[in-house]
RNA sequence: GGCCCCGUUGUGUAGCGGCCUAGCACGCCGCCCUCUCAAGGCGGUAGCGCGGGUUCGAAUCCCGUCGGGGCUACCA
């Protein structure tokens, strides 16, 4: 029998089909699924719902591993980990579902039926045209093989319908949309002329079997319900309790489809460069209110710890949210600015890479660099995708600096007298390193900005806005660019001056 | 068509009958800061779908209506 779902540590699952590139929604219900199960002690299961043969792709499955490991959502039995439930692919459990079957069959609960694919999809049209319901007829209910055979429509090769009686109980309480009710389902296939269950079977075998206790899905689910507690009623189980979680929509209001939203890709996410943490916050807002301080005030940005310390089905709302990507832009902006540097600079690694910036394996050298200048990216960017054009420049040879089209077209007649100003202004200040502890050191930012100051703005008097704008297209090749002065001492003396030097002669 | 669900500014939300001349966040606009761009600070813009009730009083309760969405497969 089922676990009474309300004195046991719960039990929850995520159950993909590994049908293709993991869907964000499936990341969006596994949050939910673990906030609930950390909260009360419970279990986390992974379930792998390979029964649709025909759409099976390979390497989802593992997609699916990386996807939901990426957002850190780890799970506590599953296919690749094992647990006391195995095994966890529906594929390997074809066996359990036949007693089942069998159960129903012979209580009366089930029957075959024979009707082409053909015949039922005439069935339908003709259904349709005269505006009735559609569903099954029934056609071969109560009727042997051999009586069935004689009717047209006929194919050798039967599927098994479970039959819904006329008082089938269509209410139930969803732990979110509250007292419910769904549409009365017609006879339903549940076992397929392949031998496959059908989802509706399968789902509600697996999670009998593994003790699910709290089935967290999509609200598309909500007209299914009815048929998966019939079932659960037929079969002597107690159903587990339901929680149908708002659509997540595109701007049309559609529900998203990785068709027409790169976004409904999870993968898409890593690809940009958003944090899985900044995801993760974005998603959870998407239904579930902000956190209320001490004082009253609201905070929008918290952990997933936070998120499932205050844990409540009853917090999450009911509608469906249209996917903001700006907001979801600006946390990751925020949270890029939260990083220790260390931790932004390692987790920048792959998308310089991926830019060409830096080696697989940058030197020490290399990444020293990339430690100064960090900080003068961080709040600049708020994809980890946006680095490249900022770094780049850093470690681009004084000699190979392109110069932007845009840049150059906005210096002024007076750019070239601007930039013989600094490179005399800064001659004086030596680039020697200093001490072991960056003691005596000259060559700083302070000093390198109070000197070009003496000496364009004051001397030349020209405003500082005109006044380094010249500097900075000659440092960077950009027109915007990281902080001019920081920008040249980490260059050092002697790059920053080729640089000045290499834009003067050009001029 | 049938069945089901939902409905607070552009978006995400707070609100559970008086504290609401509706709060917060993103976006947008303006100002400040400023070597560019950001970040940051300050200010502004915009909403209870509509119509009836109930009540001294309604965003909050009830009814209707409209709008949006989901499902309606041997897909999940």
């Amino acid at each position: 029998m089922s676990a009474d779902p309300t004195s046991t540590p719960p039990r929850l699952r995520v159950a993909p089909s590994p049908t293709g590139d993991v869907h964000v929604g499936t990341a969006y219900m596994s949050m939910f699924d673990l906030a609930f199960a950390r909260k009360h002690g419970g279990a986390f299961v992974l379930r792998i719902e390979d029964t649709d043969q025909k759409r099976l792709v390979k390497g989802a499955e593992q997609g699916i591993y990386d996807g939901l490991s990426w957002l850190g959502l780890h799970w506590d039995e599953g296919p690749d980990i094992g647990g006391p439930y195995a095994p966890y692919r529906q594929s390997e459990r074809l066996g359990t579902y036949r007693p089942y079957v069998e159960q129903l069959l012979k209580q009366g609960d089930a029957y075959y039926c024979w009707c082409s694919a053909e015949r039922l999809a005439e069935m339908r049209e003709r259904q349709q045209k005269t505006k009735q319901p559609t569903g099954y007829d029934r056609l071969c209910y109560g009727k042997t093989k051999e009586e069935r055979a004689e009717l047209p429509g006929f194919t050798d090769q039967p599927v098994v319908r479970l039959f819904v009686p006329d008082d089938v109980d269509l209410f139930w309480d969803d732990l979110i949309m509250g007292r419910s009710s769904g549409p009365r389902p017609d006879d339903q296939v549940i076992l397929k002329a392949d031998g496959f269950p059908t989802y509706h079977l399968a789902v509600v075998v697996d999670d009998h079997e593994m003790a699910i206790t709290h089935v967290v899905r999509g609200q598309e689910w909500m007209s299914s319900t009815p048929k998966h507690t019939l079932l659960y009623r037929k079969l002597g189980l107690t159903p587990p309790l339901y929680a149908h979680m708002p659509l997540l929509l595109e701007k049309s209001k559609s529900k998203i489809s990785k068709r027409k939203n790169p976004w409904a890709r999870l993968s898409w996410f890593k690809e940009q460069g958003y944090l899985p943490e900044a995801v993760m916050n974005f998603l959870a807002l998407q239904c579930y209110p902000p956190i209320i301080e001490a004082d009253g005030s609201e905070r929008e940005v918290f952990t997933f710890a936070e998120f499932t310390d205050g844990f409540e089905w009853s917090k999450v709302k009911r509608s469906g949210a249209i996917f903001n990507l700006e907001k979801l832009n600006w946390l990751n902006g925020h949270y890029i600015r939260e990083l220790e540097v260390g931790d932004f600079c390692t987790r920048l690694l792959p998308y310089l890479h991926a830019d060409g910036v830096l080696p697989v394996h940058p030197s020490l050298p290399e990444l020293g660099r990339l430690q100064e200048i960090a900080p003068l990216i961080q709040t600049r960017m708020e994809l980890l995708s946006e680095a490249a054009p900022l770094v780049r420049p850093f470690y681009t040879p004084d000699d190979a600096l392109p110069i932007a089209d845009d840049a150059r077209a906005q210096l002024k007649d007076g750019a070239k007298d601007v930039l013989a100003a600094a490179i005399s202004a800064l001659e004086p200040i030596s680039g020697a390193i200093g001490g072991p502890l960056g003691d005596g050191r000259e060559w700083t930012a302070e000093r390198i900005e109070s000197a070009l100051r003496e000496a364009i703005v004051d001397g030349l008097g020209i405003k500082p806005r005109l006044a380094f704008g010249p500097l900075r297209t000659a440092i960077s090749g950009q027109r915007v660019s990281p902080p001019l002065f920081e920008s040249m001492e980490i260059l050092g003396k002697a790059s920053t001056m080729r640089r000045l030097q290499r834009l003067h002669d050009d001029l």
